[in-house]
DNA sequence: TAAAGTACTTCATCTGTTGAAGTAAATATA
DNA sequence: TATATTTACTTCAACAGATGAAGTACTTTA
């Protein structure tokens, strides 16, 4: 089976995180759950990644955090929601373009 | 300008290292100049970030270094070459079935 | 009542990349 | 012939993101 290293994968994880938050805000686990469901098992980023995604991003202002005691029904545990900001947005769309680039530059050096 | 973020290409300089070497033994100085070339300079290998490689492929068994202290006309400076092993072959290889992965996974959120 | 799932946090370590700086020979240019 | 540029590296310290290990604690399911 092929895995994806961390060294490839790397500046990636914060276009991941913001693409889920694009459409709505949402929390860790959560959002774990959706990268390992929108790539079919094929990925699952670490926790410790995935927290401290948040915590840099915040630190650069790509998101914004708040508490949530429980959900609309009254159930789960309190979690931390993050939303995603205008710079945020500004930074994905880079990051967009980016990869196009990036795939453009590396396809040369793979043999087909 | 969209620039390729150390980030993002971090997992494939060593691909792009082994491709060159794949055809025949090459040097540092050429080898970034080749990758200039490839990329129509849109990706510009540093040079601390290539001898690095170099020095981790070796230990790794990717490559082997020789010396040659002139070219076939008696030109140029004393150069360490490269060539690829057997080992670094099965590497290359493997990061190119990664790759295919890795772009699947990445373009699944990416907004087009 | 125990196990599994949810939802994190802290911390130390690792690895590849990088900037700064330096060395020195070969070649091109004035 | 003197100078600038190109060639061809090397050393070293610093940085940032990823990660494993470990821990906490509440909620839901069996």
């Amino acid at each position: 089976m092929v895995e994806i290293s961390s060294d490839v994968i790397r500046g990636y994880n914060d276009t991941m995180i913001l693409s889920i938050l694009l459409l709505e805000p949402s929390y860790g686990y959560e959002i774990s759950k959706q990268i390992k469901t929108i790539t079919d098992g094929k990925y699952i980023i670490k926790e410790t990644t995935l927290y401290s995604a948040f915590t840099r991003m915040e630190k650069n202002g790509f998101i914004e955090s708040f508490t949530v005691e429980k959900d609309m029904e009254g159930n789960g545990k309190k979690r931390t929601y993050y939303r995603i900001t205008e710079e945020g947005r500004k930074y994905y769309e880079s990051k967009c373009e980016e990869w196009e680039l990036t795939k453009d530059v590396v396809q040369k050096f793979i043999r087909r």
